[in-house]
DNA sequence: GATTGGCACTGTTGAACGGAGAGTGCCAGA
DNA sequence: TCTGGCACTCTCCGTTCAACAGTGCCAATC
């Protein structure tokens, strides 16, 4: 939290140098000399001035030169100094605004459903990987279970949960079950359990399995043996998040090592890594970047990650939208965009019926 | 159906060679020679008599150089007429069958499961992508509705069809029903549908829509209203196959062109195409192979499809199995690799409950 | 007539070389 | 503190050259 530069913020002069030299960069990717500074910067400077302001840049640690003689590009920690305090962010275009508004406000309906259109318009606006992880049920409230008897020994539990979300689960039962005790424990788990929070159904069902059965008839017994099954773990959903645009990635030199695109990809199937790296930003507030190594994991040494939790209703935060991309992306751009987008995802989930 | 080298079938020692060549080519990759043809096919013939044979095959379109003074290397025609007529299957090693057999025989409950451990497997055995259709309904037989109010207008639908899958759907209505009502109109189709044909059932629909409504209760009305809402039409899948081990492609030489792997990975996620291909291989009786071109697809263009298609317990072809990987494949190993993947699956399909 | 060795020819590959260009570090002077 | 000058160091790119692999053709042989 108090990042290594602080000890020795470069002056405003070369901090403004630092900030055309990054910008550079990232525009046309090739290591930026003196010369090409000195010209950039408007400063009415010589490169030989330059060059001493660089040759202190390189010594804090914020740009480095790939080679004696080539230009400079800037190191992660001069991304990050870039991004913390020099960045001045372009506002997004007006067409891209709408074109977002429009997609992601559109079918409000289901949450698996506008992560996904959320990350295509992340990866078709940055021209990025766009990664958007699905909402999570903060509070589920339970509305309503009916059993369908499938066959012998298995029953088919449907779940309704939050009004509109449905979710079915077989349960393989020790005895068979007539339809009529069926429905008559749905009713009874209707009426004792409608209306509360799904971890308070688990709760109170546990209660009730530690107390002495002495008291209960048959139908509690039948339709608590049937809640366990079905309360017994949270339905455990696929793919939890999207990712849209992986191909985007291809182009870009610097990751142009095919062994280091096929890591690349291969993180992307196995989900886990980039997802435990998702959760660390569901504590943030607004939009957090990963630069280069400060990822932890060494597949995403060259890439940077901009991600923005987004919030439910009641303002809990319940996901993150973000996009993947090599260190040497349009920060710039990009911040913005993962900021609205984040906004308008929040948004949609707040009216959708 | 009639192969173009039908005309001139070269004879038998041009056949050999040809067929080592492939061989040969298949494992290094690279043009192979007189001289080293002359070694490998153990024909006691001098590499200029190697030479002329050679020149006949180029002459037939069977093999062709990429410069003058390089190797040859095998056409799309040479590889099919390899696949045809030449090739030698290996047998499988004992291993991978069990391990085949041990993984999809297992879990054998949902079809979705099944597809992604078959695609799983065939590309981790053969190294190359593994793609799998999802298993078609072919018959779907109606067992049971259940109608859920969610809000005003609101109805869930649970249809349970063959046993143990189940498809939910939302029902916007015009009015309110009551839980009664719904409970009602349930009961009713059960009664009258139940054991039938989804596409019967679609049909029954219409025709009692078709009557005159006078001979009809309240009940009735409701229930076939509600139905048909919940037989509209075919509930969608998502995603139609499953694609396991891109990244295993990633490896190849020929499609080391950045640009091609590009189009490539994004033809997999738009599914269309490939999709089409692989409806093609459902007429197909046994294993079907489309060597480069044949496809036509250019992004297919050094690519090439094994397939077989696989059965449910009535002998109906209801998806297909294969790998996509470069034209120089082992085709001696894949093919036997598909075909029993073909098998077990269909196995599977048969054998669960 | 099929097969073979010999030979000239052709294209690829990789290493070596050299000049042009871009950029740096350092120094002395304003 | 800034600047111009200068020597130095890399990379990049085109050229050349030799080694190599393979071909096609031809005349000799079985």
């Amino acid at each position: 939290m108090d990042p290594e530069y602080r000890d020795d913020l470069p002056n405003s002069r070369a901090r403004h140098l630092l900030r055309v030299l990054v910008e550079r960069y990232i525009v046309d990717g090739h290591p930026v000399g003196s010369r090409t500074l000195s010209r950039d910067s408007r400063l009415d400077l010589s490169p030989a001035t330059i060059r001493n302001v660089m040759s202190d840049l390189e010594e804090l640690g914020l740009i480095s030169a790939p080679h004696t003689s080539a230009g400079r590009v800037p190191t992660d920690l001069g991304y990050r100094l870039f991004v913390d305090v020099l960045i001045k962010l372009h506002p997004i275009a007006k067409t891209d605004v709408r074109l977002l508004q429009k997609e992601i406000s559109s079918h409000a309906d289901d949450g698996k459903e506008l992560a996904t259109k959320a990350s295509n318009m992340l990866s078709g606006i940055t021209q990025l990987a766009g990664v958007v992880t699905l909402p999570r049920q903060t509070h589920a409230e339970f509305r309503q279970v009916e059993f369908i008897s499938l066959s012998e020994n298995k029953v088919l539990a449907v779940v309704v949960v939050n009004d509109a979300e449905v979710q079915n689960r077989i349960l393989y039962l020790d005895r068979k079950y007539t339809s009529d005790e069926l429905r008559r424990a749905a009713n009874y788990l209707n009426q004792q359990f409608a209306g509360k929070e799904v971890d308070d159904v688990r709760l109170q069902l546990l209660e009730e399995l530690q107390q002495t059965r002495q008291d209960m008839n048959q139908l509690m017994i039948d339709a608590i043996t049937l809640a366990q099954h079905v309360f017994k773990e949270e339905i455990q959903e696929e793919p939890s998040y999207i990712i849209a645009g992986e191909t985007n990635l291809m182009e870009f030199a610097e990751l142009s090592n095919v062994e280091k695109l096929r890591a690349l990809f291969e993180a992307f199937n196995r989900q886990r890594d980039i997802l435990h790296l998702l959760d660390q930003c569901l504590t943030a507030d607004g939009v957090q970047i990963f630069i280069g190594h400060e990822s932890g994991y060494d597949i995403l040494d060259e890439c940077s990650i901009v991600s923005a939790p987004y919030t439910d209703e009641n303002e809990n935060i319940v996901g993150v939208v973000g996009v993947i991309g090599p260190t040497r992306m349009a920060y710039q751009r990009v911040i913005p965009v993962v900021d609205i987008t984040a906004k308008l995802l929040g948004a949609a989930l707040k009216t959708r019926d």
